[in-house]
DNA sequence: TATGAATGAGGATTCATTCAT
DNA sequence: CATGAATGAATCCTCATTCAT
């Protein structure tokens, strides 16, 4: 039996992945102290290391966490709507939220994450796929419905989206608010669903 | 007056280059240690920063000889076609194969460069914005020319093209090679062009 | 009045300095962990420190019951005998048996105690000359019965043979049995008897 | 060719040597910082490890030297004397001034060095399979001639010399001379020429 | 009495960069 | 011009010990 509480305990361990969360996204890994995280968090460094076996463990927590709730936001915004073409326009409304709104974790699991050889044994490759796999999911089901061309690779459709939206976001992000957010994620709804050539009619 | 000829500075520059691009490419840039490039150039370290202001700006030396080149070959590339489709056929084909070719200097790129505050203020933003403006400038004309649609916004198409690309040359590059290039080329193509609803016929 | 019986207390004890002995002899000093003695105890770190006062102390108390065991031991054999010669070569042969079987406890001696600058104030001096003294008693039997010359020191036979012993044996450890030690206690004790020379008939 | 004379650099060499040397028989080799070793250099932490790959590098080479110095005297005082007893003699006086006169770095090689699992492998094992077999030498000399009994193994009276040497010293440098070292090395000597029970007449 | 959470000092090593030669 | 010797800051992690509960 704990000497503290389990409430203290979580509290601790929230404190750090806060604090490590706006650490990392300040500085990036490589940048990122110990001892910055600590002092953040007012506690020890070591404490730390009863929480996490490693640096690298505390970056995929906080990874893990924010993948947590963008899974379920997006599952929801997607949830909520009927019919292929309004879940398909709900994921890039929402997944373009999700990646401006916390674009220096996400540079975080691009730059950090998905670069490293190990990534695809991680715990965050999985949830990056169950992330991403929302849209395959419904693309799926629209190609079985026949409203999605059959001639759609759902993986592709995927990099092109979630690919697109990372650089467009990234604009965004760079540009300081002169890319319209909402109209962004109409126009590349659009321009997916009908493609360069246009709808047919 | 020079001691050495200018040929001989030339003949340093360019071999100090490779020997960045060449250790870069291999250990990434943090791993990368100004000495082991001062040895694979056959130079003293100190030499280097008669050359170069610090490790970074050789990075951005190495990525700006790097898109020299890759500018070099779209244009080319674009250039030997004629109208729209088929010339954007070949930038996709062209961008997947230096992507697939070179992922490492892509990947210094993608995580060390693009990423950083001042990218926007840099001389490899600008030959970026130069390489991926070649896709703006074929759809412009394609607009022009009544080819492709009017509601295709160029930017956002470049957003997803390069965008795109980059997350699935990432999936053949850790896959190694499962992924066949040449056919997702055309894939990636035709997704784009016709949409999500497939072509109007 | 004591909450736990003289008799738990007794048991905590001896199953701290039981798991002090384990992992002292398994890692040796520095690297063994007060956790993991005391997660092998069945006890908490804490509780260590009202049986012991720090690290060391417990060393000495793992040391100072190993030596309570080989002085019985040493006593006992050389009792069994009668006459200086068979004392002598019981002494030996039982020594070498003691170092031999326990090696990584008399390396703790060598490396960590004896080497101390406050060694000749311990309690372990103090054991360690009850052990060897055994040989400095005999050995003046020996002399009073007229067997061992009046030349003999006691005292430099007993560095001679302990320190002879303890090379001997570490020979043994490292080249992991290929010495033989019932024949190597015979012939250090022959030596020792005999001299270089070889022995007077 | 090197920026600094051959002299300056073996200075440097030299004085971090010496500062080490000084530095690991005041504290032994775990609580010796390379910082104080450094700072009694008069040198910066990174130089030392220009000249020495490892703390434990910088170890071996004060032991290096040790030994070569050491060896150099054994041979020469041994080589001075003619006939067996006389080297033997010679040989004991030596070793325990050697020992007497520098325990602490005898010490880092009795605790440090001949401890290591991979001691057997060490340049240091050599250096002193070289040191102690002048005696084995001699010995195997000395019973070719007919002088040592054929019963005598030169190495178990290396074993009893070098061992007994080293308990006895150890006292002597603990009981801070009382113990005569001139004579202890006539009685140590006498001890093992005639035995226990005495040299024949 | 017993726990185990919390502390925080301590240290080897690397490497970009400088500057005396 | 060129060298490479020298610097020294910067950091993750361990673990003996304490003390609130």
């Amino acid at each position: 039996m704990p000497r503290i509480s389990a409430q203290k305990l979580q509290d601790r361990y929230d404190a750090i992945v806060q604090a490590a969360r706006t650490t990392l996204a300040a500085k990036g890994f490589e940048a990122a102290s110990i001892s910055e995280i600590a002092r953040r968090a007012n506690v020890s460094d070591g404490l730390i290391y009863r929480y996490f076996t490693d640096k690298r463990a505390l970056l995929m927590a906080v990874l893990g966490q924010f993948y947590k709730h963008v899974i379920e936001d997006l599952e929801e915004a997607v949830g909520r709507e009927d019919g292929f073409e309004r879940q398909f326009r709900a994921l890039v409304a929402t997944h373009i939220r999700v990646f401006s709104s916390d674009p220096e974790i996400c540079r975080l699991f691009l730059t950090e994450v998905r670069v490293a050889n190990n990534y695809r044994d991680s715990e965050i490759y999985k949830m990056n796929r169950q992330y991403t796999s929302i849209l395959v999911r419904i693309t799926q089901v629209g190609i079985d419905d026949g409203i999605v061309s059959p001639d759609v690779d759902p993986r592709m459709l995927r990099d092109l989206l979630f690919g697109g939206i990372e650089h467009f976001a990234w604009r965004h992000i760079n540009d300081a608010g002169s890319v319209d957010l909402e109209l962004g994620a109409v126009r590349i709804a659009e321009m997916l669903l009908s493609g360069i050539f246009g709808r047919s009619k």
